[in-house]
DNA sequence: TATTGTTATACTCTATAACTATA
DNA sequence: TATAGTTATAGAGTATAACAATA
């Protein structure tokens, strides 16, 4: 039976959205990581030094979720926190940390181009650019 | 700061549809609704008498979660289940629940009208294919 | 044998409130 | 006063396994 909710792009986000994480997650398994840990691993790669409250705003993820999460990758040894001062801590990734990136980064490659690859080649320049106005509005 | 993941589609695709669910689930708290609640009413208004277990196949939510989903919306008097044979049960909308859905449906049309609207005009004829083709792939 | 509805259960993700220590 | 990290807790949402009744 067909989807009777398929003219509608909420409905199709989520579904689209659902369906790709749990394909990613699945690629990921073999590193033990979900997806939500290769995105802070990413960012901290990018922003090293940077604060838990920060890597939260930007993720979008609480500060209190942000606690059993960093320390869950810390105990794993892919990162390490430095006090900066009495409240902040700079993350940083630890060797172990960027073998396992440069391992998650090949999986993402993968799963990023099978995603585009499943656009018909003519709308791929339009996929992050609609994407992001659904997320962010017109403007930025 | 930005967001240094904005690059990867299928990290935005995510954040697009939490942002955008979060903002639907907010549209529907006057009603008491969530977002899979509609759907889940859309769905038998369009196929009465479908069966628990269908619905769960078509909005992929497993049989076993759609037990207290279904009990939940038929203590509240928006759906009734007949027994159509020994196993499966018909479910319908009740009067309230066509009621209750007819004013889902406006904030429905709301939402979706503004979601296509933070889409660049010229784009928006690739919304639906693009999501469709992330969602199922090529075929189909 | 396969399917429907069901129970029980567990795990992930997310949300809120409150506390402490620092700035 | 506001912020960073923390604890505790509760609520969604989702997943699996097993069972009885029925097809």
């Amino acid at each position: 039976m067909k989807d009777p909710l398929d003219n509608l792009p909420g409905y199709v986000l989520r579904r689209a959205s659902a369906a790709t994480l749990a394909e990613l997650n699945q690629r990921l398994e073999p590193l033990k990581l979900r997806h939500a840990d290769v995105a802070f691993l990413l960012l901290i790669d990018e922003e090293p030094g940077i604060s838990q409250s920060e890597a939260g705003r930007i993720l979008d993820i609480q500060r209190a979720n942000m606690v059993p999460f960093v320390s869950r990758l810390e105990k794993r040894g892919l990162l390490d926190r430095t006090k900066v001062d009495g409240r902040s801590q700079a993350l940083r990734l630890t060797a172990a940390g960027r073998t396992k990136l440069a391992k998650a980064r090949r999986i993402i490659g993968v799963f990023e181009a099978s995603l585009m690859n499943r656009v018909p080649e003519k709308m791929r320049p339009m996929v992050l650019p609609i994407l992001m106005a659904l997320w962010k509005g017109p403007e930025s």
